[in-house]
DNA sequence: CCAATCGTCAACCATTTGGTTGAATAACCG
DNA sequence: CGGTTATTCAACCAAATGGTTGACGATTGG
């Protein structure tokens, strides 16, 4: 009857494709331009374009144009409702923070060019 | 140049559909076999049947074949590496066990006979 | 003003996804 | 044995996904 959940739908859905996981670890760093986030990829301008709508739709990002660029924000709290629904299926207990520094440094020393094989 | 990852690929796509998630949410309360976790949805067995291998391939679930039936069990410990993923994001704040209580009690209450309109 | 830059749009394409049906396999029951 | 139950397999389908290219609209800077 209610139906809800299409949040998680997007959220989830976002976070399926390695490219735009690889985004988001970017910009935990810092904001940035679109333009810029696409440099490091092997893939084309409107490829990322689209991730970052995707991105964008699910609210896991803001992008705000300021003059003919457009920056692309983090939005972490897009996570709660998903880390929440998960949360309750790992027996509840307290997150590991340094296996995710880890898990993170691993990530950001990587080659994104190399992503996405075949 | 590494690659890694798929198991978040995996983890993430399994969690982006809603029926999936419903039958998580269903396992959550004990083993099921398979025909009695498609019995509440109005999708035909073997469309189950394929979700069922999905959350398997994701580590979700195992499945064990018990005589003619199959046994299908939440493996809650899947979900760590997706956790510590997001928990990265999230500014590090605690989980909010309450929220996720109410909506569990939301989704267990719901007519899955009505998910995935058209 | 003109050219270059930033980003999106539109059309297209191949592959994947989520569903269907009907037949096949396997195990159980009487 | 033979029928029923449990589950998967195989073929098929429509729609969604992730990518491409080329043209386009805005904005900037010289």
């Amino acid at each position: 009857m209610c139906r809800m959940s299409t949040v998680l739908d997007l959220v989830f859905s976002a976070l399926s494709d390695p490219t735009r996981r690889a985004i988001l670890t970017m910009l935990l760093e810092d904001d940035m331009a679109v333009t810029d986030v696409a440099a490091p990829f092997e893939m084309s301008l409107a490829a990322i374009s689209k991730h970052l709508m995707i991105l964008a739709d699910a609210g896991l990002i803001v992008q705000e144009r300021r003059g003919r660029v457009k920056w692309c924000q983090l939005q972490p709290d897009a996570l709660r409702a998903a880390t929440v629904w998960m949360q309750g299926f790992g027996q509840f207990e307290p997150i590991d923070l340094d296996a995710f520094e880890a898990f993170l440094a691993q990530e950001l020393c990587q080659d994104h060019t190399d992503d996405r094989p075949t």
